[in-house]
DNA sequence: TCTGTAATATTTGTAATACCAATCTAGCAC
DNA sequence: GTGCTAGATTGGTATTACAAATATTACAGA
């Protein structure tokens, strides 16, 4: 049909750079993610700089600009760069963090139970507990304290209740002194958090509020081994905790709904 | 200059849009990562099958193939789905593996030191170590067995030596029986090894066999202690099998190139 | 009938272009 | 100075047209 019109593949590329016609110049997207991945890993653009525009990266490494930003995108699904409409694409900075979405599709996928979760949960965090009873700073402790004391004013609060003991397990993780421990943590938390987790807890059973009494004791005692610097007290508290707190979850359920093997293709 | 009396931008933007824990996403782009989340969530579409072709997801969701590419592509990046070119799009199948790049990129732009790294491997691998030690089935422990033989039979040969090392973590982190620490001991290994650290080990310095022939003491001694269900040992031998690689490295020294902290735009 | 192979169809990958939408910037009015 | 507006800059989406890899089908030959 329209066979006039093919001549198109004549300017964009730079001159002189012609296209090998043997080779099959593999994956442009890839190009894209190499360019800007070693831009990152030798240091020559750091946390929150701001990339070259795509129109400009598309000269620069000469492939299209749907290639780059296919590529550009890739990056940033994986929480390396962030774009903004209008502004730019710029490497992303602030606190070190994981995107907890591949974890929550694994769940989902290969139908892990919240048992699992938890157990994931205590090997982490026990070692997070353990680290941090050697490594707290004083502002650690700190921030620490202050979630375990507003867990004590909320006890009628389900809500509030939870949110502040999210921030101390986020508080211990951070005070490991530790970033990596500190992100895979978060990852893991934040993977473990459903809406109907949340929702449940909303529910005020009539055992709630002594029950959340018991809770924040709990987070005392493991705050308490921190500050005096007592390792294995912190550990052994923060896994009775984490085992007391699976108990009152029928753990067994999966995550989601479950996922039907499906036959390979 | 284009006429600013026209249709433009009547919808005042989606209401209540609560999810998006990721920058990046875009409106069109982000129809498509829900659609599928959907479809993958809800059990309509399981591990390794068949997305439907682009051309019928851009009638199914009505929106152009360059933002069912973008979300696809997103998608993909995150590890959620696999792209085959001329063949078609998969939902992930096969082990649940978490993509280690991201903890890459991070360790390069906060300059994360082995150090760093070596003690949050400690610290997830302890814990998988005394699970392990209760949950480890028969061809678990035939798998771990079989690693550290074939240590013991390659002292003189550091490469091989390093592939059954990794393995033989690996295989302690499958034994734990918990997928999820599997794939996070899975992520921080592929991310701690880099290209430098395999090249040193090839460089078979004089105490090279000697050292190799007590490490793999030490994984044996590891293996013993999960063999008898000894979940304390097994816990402090894997530590101080740790402690004693990590001693064995420069590792104040960061990861990759250091990142200088750039200016905020 | 079975098998290997070539033609054909299907499906993802890249390019080029045009325009929309969000943001930033500079200049002007007050 | 403040506030506003017009333009410039930059990312977002749509469309069209092919290219490239793979899958399927048809057919010739044994």
């Amino acid at each position: 049909m329209q066979q006039m019109g093919r001549d198109r593949n004549l300017e964009p590329r730079r001159a002189g750079v012609v296209v090998s016609p043997i080779v099959g110049e593999t994956a442009a997207a890839d190009r894209v993610i190499q360019y800007v991945r070693r831009l990152i890993l030798e240091g020559r653009l750091g946390p929150g700089q701001r990339l070259p525009p795509e129109r400009t990266l598309v000269a620069d490494i000469g492939v299209s600009r749907t290639s780059v930003r296919a590529g550009l995108q890739a990056l940033a699904a994986k929480g390396i760069l962030f774009i903004r409409h209008g502004s730019g694409t710029f490497v992303a900075d602030g606190p070190p963090v994981l995107d907890s979405e591949p974890l929550r599709f694994l769940a989902a996928l290969h139908g892990f139970t919240r048992r699992e979760m938890f157990e994931a949960r205590r090997a982490l965090e026990v070692g997070a507990a353990g680290l941090a009873a050697e490594h707290a700073k004083g502002q650690d402790l700190a921030a620490i304290s202050d979630e375990v004391t507003e867990m004590f004013a909320s006890v009628d609060d389900p809500q509030t209740f939870l949110g502040h003991d999210v921030r101390f397990h986020h508080a211990i993780a951070a005070a490991s002194g530790n970033p990596i421990v500190a992100s895979i943590v978060e990852m893991v938390t934040r993977a473990s958090l459903s809406r109907e987790l949340r929702w449940k807890m909303q529910q005020a059973s009539p055992a709630t509020q002594h029950d959340l009494r018991v809770a924040a004791d709990m987070h005392r005692r493991i705050y308490h081994a921190i500050r005096d610097r007592d390792r294995p007290r912190a550990e052994r508290e923060m896994s009775d905790h984490l085992l007391a707190s699976e108990r009152e979850q029928d753990a067994d359920r999966p995550m989601d709904a479950a996922v039907a093997p499906a036959p390979r293709p």
